[in-house]
DNA sequence: ACGATTCGCATACCCTCGGTATGTGAAAGG
DNA sequence: CCTTTCACATACCGAGGGTATGCGAATCGT
């Protein structure tokens, strides 16, 4: 076996991470038990309080780590079109569709606003999924394809227009009707000129 | 002092909520301790588990109590006009004022979900407020003012919408901004012909 | 190359706080 | 008036987050 001290080091932080996330996923933060995570990643509690100043440290840091994969999903949807208008909608079904996921839904969309603080965790969405939404929508508010207005309400609105609707989804809710209903309520945006 | 059982019972009962209420608005269902709800009740913890069977119970009465009166507003908002469409809107714009009440803010809208769980988080929404979402689209649909389509993936986008921007105008968002948003929202739904 | 130092973790411990089991005195019932 | 019920209080338990400290192995300075 290799011993290089920063390798072990992040050795141990991914195996934390990644037990992290399956617990906090399925489980919910408040049930899962912090020792638990750590013996279930080879290591002791002291472990993880080396690497993160507290149980809603680690859980930090596997929101980040979500939120950073969500925002590349919905970013290479986004990508895979040309028109700006069609980017919108397939970013929109791509995070509609990361609903099924359960560190999505439970993490993200669930906890992390109760453990970290609505303002923080509205800071780390911004940073990783919904900058990409503020972005489109100033885009296409230049190109005239909707009224040239504030982008930033506009946003707040499709943004949790579309979390709620990932939860819907993934208790059982039509995927399909859900689809139709956004393209309906973005349809309504389009300048009518 | 008089001493009907019933009537201290209801006393009680009604100090624990109200202080429970207090505090979970104020700093959140998780640095809430129950001994200090009880305490500042004027009773101790075995009272609180006498009327509820745990802490989570206490909140769940808590959100019982504050989604009805959110309801109630909403309602009588709505009420105030004749025509469909602007019970609508008044009913949204109600709900969006309704987001400045730090009790609405933290308790109803950011733990309530993480406590309780989405379920039945839903569950207590739809009883109360959100039913009032989907009867009036329902009604709407009827009368042609809006597409025939289903109403509850419709209503789900507009729930989330109007959470989400009720936390971000009760942050700093303009509130008059998030009106003309939601309303170029709302106007885009109505068909055209 | 070898002592000094850092560092990545383990071990042992504390303490808050949710939950429970049991006691008690006063109202309700017969 | 005696019994029962009931609305609490008191005492206790244990889980679990957080901390203080020890230790052995990698790293560094000379």
């Amino acid at each position: 076996m290799v011993v290089s001290r920063a390798e072990q080091r992040a050795v141990t932080r991914q195996a934390l991470l990644a037990e992290g996330r399956r617990r906090f996923a399925a489980d919910g933060y408040h049930r899962v038990v912090l020792a638990e995570v750590a013996r279930a990643a080879g290591v002791t509690k002291g472990a993880a309080y080396h690497h993160f100043d507290s149980k809603a440290g680690l859980f930090r840091a596997t929101v980040r780590q979500v939120q950073q994969e969500l925002g590349e999903r919905v970013a290479s949807a986004a990508e895979r079109h040309e028109d700006l208008w069609e980017q919108l909608r397939a970013g929109c079904r791509a995070f509609l569709a990361a609903g099924t996921d359960p560190a999505v839904r439970r993490i993200l969309l669930v906890d992390a606003p109760a453990v970290l603080g609505w303002d923080e965790w509205r800071a780390l969405d911004e940073e990783s999924s919904a900058r990409h939404l503020t972005e489109a929508l100033t885009a296409l508010a230049e190109a005239g394809v909707i009224d040239d207005q504030p982008v930033e309400p506009l946003a707040r609105l499709l943004s949790g227009a579309l979390n709620e609707t990932a939860l819907w989804i993934a208790r059982g809710g039509d995927p399909q009707a859900a689809e139709q209903a956004l393209d309906r309520l973005l349809a309504g945006l389009r300048t009518s000129a």
